[in-house]
DNA sequence: AATTACGACAACCGCCTCTCA
DNA sequence: TTGAGAGGCGGTTGTCGTAAT
C-alpha cells in the first residue's frame, strides 16, 4: 500500500474554495467550536474536503480577525528582522504579526521581501558603506527603527485583537449561508455544483453592514482544542447521519438553531 | 491588440512533532 | 514504552491579474 494520504485524493475535491464551502465551513466551525477535530469535520459538515484543507482554510483566509492586504513598511522592516534572526520560521515571525498568517508572511517573503533580502545580502561590486545605506530597508540597520511588539507573548496572533475594526469575512460567509438556506426551502443543497462561479476570493475588505456584534478574536486553540483522539462529540454525531450528512442536514441544524446562531453569536463563539 | 513576464496569493504536499491510548 | 492519529509547519506549485513589450 502506498503512501496514505490524509484524504482520499479520488474523492476529494481539491483548489478553489466556493463561496457556498467557505460559508458551510464557516457556519460549522462557528455552531461548534470546542468540539471535535478537523479530520472529521470535513465528513459531519457535509463538506467534500480534506480535514486539512478545512483547517488551511479556515485558520489563512476565513478566520475572523485575520488582516488581508498590503504589508505597511513597519511588517515588512519586522519581518526582515526577525528572519535575520531566526531564519524561515514563519509561523514564529507571523506571531508577531498581528491579524497575519504564517502563509501570509511567507507569500510575501518569497515574492518581495526574498529579493530586498537577498539584494541587501550581496556583495555589492561597489564599496561596502554605499551598498549598505543604498539598499532600501535591510533587516539589521533597520531593526533600531522599529517598534517591534516583542514584549508581547508569541501568541500574539492567536489571540489577535485589533479593536473590532475587523474585517469579519467569516460573519458576511455565514450571514451569506443563512441567505442560502433560505433560499433553498426545503431540498436545496448548499453545495450546488451549478454554483461553480468560483469567485472564490471576495473582497476582504468589506465588512459586512451591520454585523458589529462585539466579537472578539477566536483563537484557533480554542477551535477544536483538546481534539486529538476525540470524535466530534456534538449534536450531529449520530453514526446514522454520518454517512449522509450532507448540506441538507447541516441546513436544517441550523435553521433550527437560527435565532441562538445569528442573535447570540457571541455566546456561541466564545 | 496580442503575447510574455512577473507579482501576488491561495492551496497543496509531505515531513515532523505532539498527544493519547 | 510505543504506535497511531491528528495538528503544525515550511516548501512548493498553480492560478489569476496586470504591467511590460
Amino acid at each position: 500500500m502506498g503512501r496514505s494520504s490524509c484524504c482520499d485524493r479520488r474523492s476529494v475535491k481539491r483548489g478553489a474554495w466556493s463561496r457556498e464551502e467557505d460559508a458551510i465551513l464557516t457556519g460549522f466551525v462557528k455552531r461548534f467550536a470546542n468540539a471535535g477535530n478537523w479530520m472529521t469535520l470535513p465528513h459531519k459538515a457535509g463538506l467534500n474536503r480534506c480535514g486539512k484543507s478545512c483547517r488551511l482554510r479556515w485558520l489563512n483566509y476565513l478566520r475572523p480577525a485575520l488582516r488581508h492586504g498590503r504589508f505597511t513598511d513597519e511588517e515588512d522592516s519586522l519581518i526582515l528582522s526577525l528572519y535575520g534572526d531566526i531564519g524561515s520560521k514563519w509561523s514564529v515571525i507571523a506571531a508577531k504579526l498581528p491579524g497575519r498568517t504564517d502563509n501570509d508572511v511567507k507569500n510575501h517573503w518569497n515574492t518581495k521581501l526574498k529579493k530586498r533580502h537577498l539584494l541587501a545580502m550581496a556583495p555589492s561590486p561597489t564599496p561596502p558603506t554605499a551598498a549598505t545605506d543604498s539598499s532600501s530597508a535591510s533587516d539589521a540597520d533597520e531593526s533600531p527603527l522599529l517598534p517591534p511588539p516583542l514584549d508581547e507573548p508569541a501568541l500574539a496572533l492567536a489571540t489577535v485583537d485589533d479593536g473590532g475594526e475587523l474585517t469579519h469575512r467569516s460573519e458576511e460567509l455565514y450571514a451569506e449561508l443563512m441567505g442560502l438556506i433560505q433560499q433553498q426551502p426545503t431540498t436545496g443543497d448548499v453545495r450546488s455544483p451549478s454554483s461553480s462561479s468560483l469567485s472564490s476570493t471576495p473582497t476582504a475588505g468589506a465588512s459586512s453592514a451591520g454585523v458589529s456584534t462585539a466579537t472578539s478574536p477566536v483563537d484557533d486553540k480554542e477551535f477544536l482544542p483538546e481534539s486529538r483522539g476525540s470524535s466530534m462529540v456534538v449534536e450531529l454525531d449520530d453514526p446514522c447521519a454520518a454517512h449522509a450528512f450532507g448540506a441538507t442536514s447541516f441546513q436544517d441544524l441550523l435553521a433550527s438553531s437560527y435565532d441562538e446562531i445569528i442573535g447570540k453569536e457571541g455566546l456561541l463563539y466564545y
